[in-house]
DNA sequence: ATAGGGGTTCTAGTCACTGGAAGGTCAAGG
DNA sequence: CCTTGACCTTCCAGTGACTAGAACCCCTAT
């Protein structure tokens, strides 16, 4: 099939499927004319990484899973060491978040956003510390 | 003062501050041997961008903030505008990272992580669905 | 013959730095 | 005077994961 079929059916952009063959992740055949022709196991690599990707893993541990995917010898606990560090990563990350939005959120709250020039946004940004 | 005490009291690394004063947001005298030269209110300019940066703001947001901070006779509502519309830019990431943690610790929890090849973190990602 | 809607490659841009190379400057010590 | 070492300078390239766009080819229908 096409690369728009292909795309259609895996959730991604042609675009982007074209960069997954360029980094080695996919390796779909080509027609005469050059087109590439995706198989029905080239969509479902694709539609694995759709999926991987939504859940946050990065394009390397994307090409180590679909290694262990392709290993029917694998052990799952190589699979959940990448996925526990990956959600290490991911727990971290909202932690940062949660910060910035806890600390952003008091000040927009005391920020009286009116024509005034006073703001306590800046003024935190600017080093005069709050009460 | 030069840079690396610049960069001490900003907090900042000095390929950051070289790299602020190439997109424009400080601009440091120079001595006559072509060293940066950074006033009281350069760094003031850098730790603000530290602090901005640190809530998470884009280079772009820090431009827009460090400007109204100069004017002393902007409206706090400018600026209550660009902290909340960031502000709801991290909530949704927080959003997207917490459905990704809820996912993924679904899995991880569900994957007896052993020697046996059976794992339905891979499962999930390959589209069979678990109950 | 041509119009359109596919497909192809290639380059360059995104964001906010960061690493490294090649070289100039300055103060202290031998 | 020379060297050492710690500064400083500029410029180029790379990061991650795409994405925009240009220039061009291919196929089908009218």
């Amino acid at each position: 099939m096409n690369i728009s079929d292909a795309s259609t059916r895996a959730g991604l952009p042609a675009k982007t499927i074209r960069y997954y063959e360029d980094i080695g992740l996919v390796t779909p055949a080509r027609d005469t004319n050059g087109y590439r022709d995706f198989s029905g196991s080239d969509v479902h690599t694709l539609t694995f990484l759709a999926r991987a990707r939504a859940l946050g893993f990065s394009i390397d541990d994307c090409r180590t899973l679909l290694a262990l995917y392709a290993d029917k010898s694998r052990a799952s606990s190589e699979v959940k060491k990448v996925a526990e560090e990956h959600l290490e990563e991911i727990e971290r990350k909202i932690a940062d978040l949660v910060a910035m939005r806890d600390t952003l959120s008091h000040l927009v709250r005391n920020c009286h956003g009116d024509d005034r020039p006073d703001c306590p946004i800046l003024d935190e940004m600017g080093g005069i510390a709050d009460a």
